[in-house]
DNA sequence: TATCGTACTACGCCTGTCGGAGTAAATATA
DNA sequence: TATATTTACTCCGACAGGCGTAGTACGATA
């Protein structure tokens, strides 16, 4: 099956980020990893694009940054961590999510329709 | 209730389109007037969107042009009809979307828990 | 006569995604 | 121990598509 196109993707990038950080902080490599294995490869999000998206959404305020020295020989990550702002935004995209899905279940030709 | 984003929008312009195309072909006044009231004012697309994406889809074969003159009094219009090519595009994209609500299902905080 | 609705077109900015390349430490493999 | 792979990014510039703004022009309505 075919993955999901960019243009598509463009409108779920951030909910779907803050939703692997809504329980606890993570970083980019593991968020990448999750969102191919939840989505069973059917939604890629480039790495340039996700560190790109926690970039834009730390100076919106949904999420901060702190590194992590080091601690158990592993190697020097950069966590991100949800904000009360990110939460919120969150549901607004949970929100925007529902109404998409009844506005564009218009469009879709029905079971029975050839097209 | 908020409005549609334009990122998201730009996920779904093209399909949208094509579906209002499906049985007749149409115009961009029309169309546009189309999709507001059937999504009841929650995504609007802007006049420069639709007509850049009529130009964009008719170079890449999904729909074509023609030019309604002034039969019954009214104005001059360009039309635009949908092409086999096209349906086959709209086809794509409905399966597209239902990939994309399998997947971004998966992203949404479900009933229970508090966000 | 003026305003409103119709039906566009042109221009240029902006955002977010993407491809490509590169860096470098940690870990696995031979 | 040497090499390859995985992890974990960063930088750069290109590009597509949406959007704001403005303008044109015609017909109908007040």
């Amino acid at each position: 099956m075919a993955e999901i196109s960019s243009d598509v993707i463009r409108g779920y990038n951030d909910i779907i980020i803050l939703y692997l950080l809504l329980n606890d902080p993570s970083y980019g490599y593991e968020i990448s990893k999750q969102i191919r294995t939840l989505s069973q490869d059917k939604y890629i999000i480039k790495e340039t694009t996700l560190y790109s998206a926690f970039t834009r959404m730390e100076k919106n305020g949904f999420v901060e940054s702190f590194v992590n020295e080091d601690l158990a020989g592993g190697k020097k990550r950069t966590y991100y961590r949800i904000t009360p702002a990110g939460k919120e935004y969150y549901r607004t995209k949970c929100e925007e999510w529902t109404l998409t899905k009844e506005v564009i279940e218009k469009f879709i030709a029905g079971e029975g329709s050839v097209v």
